[in-house]
DNA sequence: AGGATAACCAAACGATCGTTTCATTTCGCA
DNA sequence: TGCGAAATGAAACGATCGTTTGGTTATCCT
């Protein structure tokens, strides 16, 4: 049997334990004795204990972004791309959970350096961009501070690490939709809940699909 | 001068020493030298470093639930309700933001202490009771699956630890009324968005406040 | 004034952590 | 088959952590 990259057992125990019991009180020896090994051979990997924690994060964290700046370039309808954006953000925390979770907790907010600041800047820039074009069309007229708006869907959408379990009863696709209609339904004013869900047609774009480390 | 108690120097220290770099992270020297002490003499305060945990998240957390058991008891509108445990979540968030802030990283999700554990369940509860309330009057026809609807507002109120900071040019107020405004909007079908922005009519209870421990 | 008690100093302890070092085994390949 | 590199074992290092201990100073009360 071709057995799987150590390097990837690796990764996948730190992700686990970073995620379930937080990255400064995660042990090396805790990552070692789930692979098997002795917490020293874990340097024949890696460098320092954080290049486990930044080669955890940076998949799902260039994903989620290359596929909202894909989107933005599009000339849908806001309400369209908003659509898109929600069931994108909600699709790579499903098929990514626990990476995407160990960065929400221990990238998102405290660890300010600047590589990951600039994304969760560009992310919520693209998404406020959206929200403004829907103002600026008319469509959101409900909208009196488009960043606001943007953070409140972020929030709800990044706070699904809290409750949302992989292979649970509420399937990513239910609860992206609802969350599409309870926000649309609240930026949208004139037009009575049409374009409630089309189908999805996928987005062709001339750049190259954002390499997977996964 | 009648210097502060020191418990309470102590406490707001390891709370910001908490919220900046994690509870693990933070050693009970950075505590102790930000008060001018040594950490040994902590020792005569605390019996352990997750008291000071405990102490530091205790204050809001139970404050915010009984503010919202109060509601619950009321036979307001559910969308009146709605907009009240908003404005109070917030409200919360912001006077004691740091406190707060550490409870959502540092107790909510991670630490599975059956104690906080009850809170967060109450508090989800008592929420998608309201939702479920308006379901069920008919005045939230677009919800499908109140428990995500529920979840969807409290991600986003939470989220707030993120970008929220007290003192800076978003109000709280102002943030409060544009959660309302976006989650009512999108829960709302029929009504054409009256009873928009009541003046806040002081809820009259015969329970006695929470008392806040800041 | 003086004694009890709270508040704090100062040092040390054992445990654990991330990391290093070097020896040993395993594996790919000519 | 044998050799070089990759992979892991095994032990140890220095630093730091939470906590304990015992002594010293300050404060309060009668």
């Amino acid at each position: 049997m071709p057995r799987p990259s150590r390097w990837n057992e690796i990764i996948e125990a730190a992700a686990e334990a970073f995620r379930t019991n937080g990255f400064a009180a995660t042990s090396l020896e805790d990552i070692a004795s789930a692979v098997g090994m002795w917490k020293g051979s874990l340097y024949h990997y890696i460098d320092s204990k954080e290049d486990l924690l930044f080669a955890v994060v940076r998949g799902p964290a260039e994903e989620i972004l290359n596929q909202l700046r894909e989107l933005s370039e599009t000339d849908l309808p806001p309400t369209e791309k908003i659509r898109r954006a929600t069931r994108s953000h909600v699709q790579i925390l499903n098929s990514n959970f626990v990476y995407a979770s160990v960065y929400l907790q221990e990238i998102a907010g405290r660890r300010k350096l600047p590589e990951w600041t600039a994304m969760d800047r560009e992310y919520l820039d693209l998404l406020e961009s959206i929200v403004k074009e829907g103002v600026e069309s008319g469509e959101f007229s409900a909208v009196t501070n488009p960043r606001v708006a943007t953070l409140a869907l972020i929030g709800s959408l990044n706070w699904l690490t809290h409750w949302y379990r992989p292979g649970g009863s509420l399937h990513a696709d239910e609860i992206a939709d609802q969350f599409c209609d309870l926000f649309l339904g609240g930026l949208i004013t004139r037009k009575t809940k049409a374009s409630r869900s089309q189908t999805i047609t996928p987005l062709k774009t001339t750049k190259p699909r954002a390499k997977s480390t996964a």
